[in-house]
DNA sequence: CCTTATATTAACCGATACGGTTAATATTGG
DNA sequence: CCAATATTAACCGTATCGGTTAATATAAGG
């Protein structure tokens, strides 16, 4: 890693790792081709390897990017600072969407990167994987107020298939290959409440 | 396509098939090697060609052998006798667990096809797309008795949640990267009857 | 201007992986 | 034992990959 990345321009920054997480999240580690980073970013090759070393720095530096940044907007939008369940799920997505803004496909990296299995990498990503979204979803699971809830429904199985309704929301997304971070946010809320008319009890 | 394919033993044919519908449903068509389909069937790379005659023959004769067999079964569980939607639902996706248990990775491999965008197969596969699943769902929701749903929720959105959570569900399963369709089968029935009770109305 | 330092790239390199072919080897059946 | 068929190892030309290098463009300072 070579800090002259950093004093480029934010714009080219962000140009360079955008392209690199749009790679990385639609390609295996080692079906990534650096080249069409630089491609696709508008730089040269050469160059990504002159601020990145190599490509195993490229992508542990994209790694630590998303975790420190998804850290900070979780921070920032005081997910953890209620116990209604429901508002902890609006906070929590609002505050990826709001990343999605700058770096939208960050998030699909995130992902696929987590489920990697090429050895080269996997070591050093689980070491320093600390369950960023994870573990700030068992908070959520084990912080909230559940007297709001109707009484005959399983909270582990709402649970579960709320966040399988977000990923797969997200998957289809990211299918359709262009991310709209204002539609996406507003499909989320029309979700959210959906979720929350059905689950809670009248009155 | 070469005939004598299918006068292989139906165990050889199944295993050549699976490979390749897991090779294809993990890389894009561009970046999936016939060696390793070769590899993982065992058996040796010409015999692939010898069969197929080259990569775009093997996709194409996966492509249309998912839709019938698809279809097949969608046929067999008598999804679409039942105007109860969670009957419906649940006879949908239990038919995509038999399958799953001869071809556990052709349910993903589908999705991938579908979205696929390489030039060399997009046209030949969107042509022949009836669009088995999607068209089944279509159906479904037209079919389907209202009447015994709660009046306070909108259907559209429960119906679109419901998929998006089945395939947040079906994503996870697919990147554990082992499948066991009894397990699959079991924990649908646990949505679907928790979804049941959820929506219809109580009494 | 000119010079020097810095930013950037085109061109290149060796290795490898790919789709596809071919000629030779197993295997089968009469 | 032979002929037909099934199967493969070895090969081919090409493309792509990660990474390097030597040259060029750009900016800064005197």
């Amino acid at each position: 890693m070579n800090d002259k990345f950093f004093k480029l321009p934010l714009e080219k920054q962000q140009r360079i790792i955008n392209a690199a997480y749009k790679v990385f999240s639609q390609n295996s580690y080692k079906k990534a081709p650096m080249s069409e980073i630089a491609e696709e970013s508008g730089i040269s090759k050469a160059l990504l390897f002159h601020y990145f070393g190599n490509k195993k720095g490229l992508y542990l530096y994209l790694w630590i990017n998303a975790m420190e940044m998804t850290r900070k907007a979780v921070r920032e939008y005081k997910t953890l600072e209620t116990n209604d369940f429901f508002e902890m799920l609006k906070r929590s997505l609002l505050s990826k969407c709001s990343l999605m803004r700058d770096y939208p496909h960050m998030y699909a990296f995130s992902l696929r990167a987590y489920y990697e299995t090429d050895s080269e990498i996997k070591s050093a990503i689980q070491d320093n994987y600390s369950d960023v979204s994870k573990a700030s979803e068992k908070i959520i699971f084990e912080k909230m107020d559940t007297s709001w809830f109707r009484q005959d429904i399983d909270l582990k199985t709402m649970y579960d298939e709320i966040f399988y309704a977000v990923d797969g929301y997200m998957l289809k997304k990211y299918r359709s290959n262009i991310i709209v971070p204002n539609e996406i946010e507003q499909e989320i809320i029309v979700l959210i409440d959906f979720w929350k008319k059905v689950y809670t009890q009248e009155g």
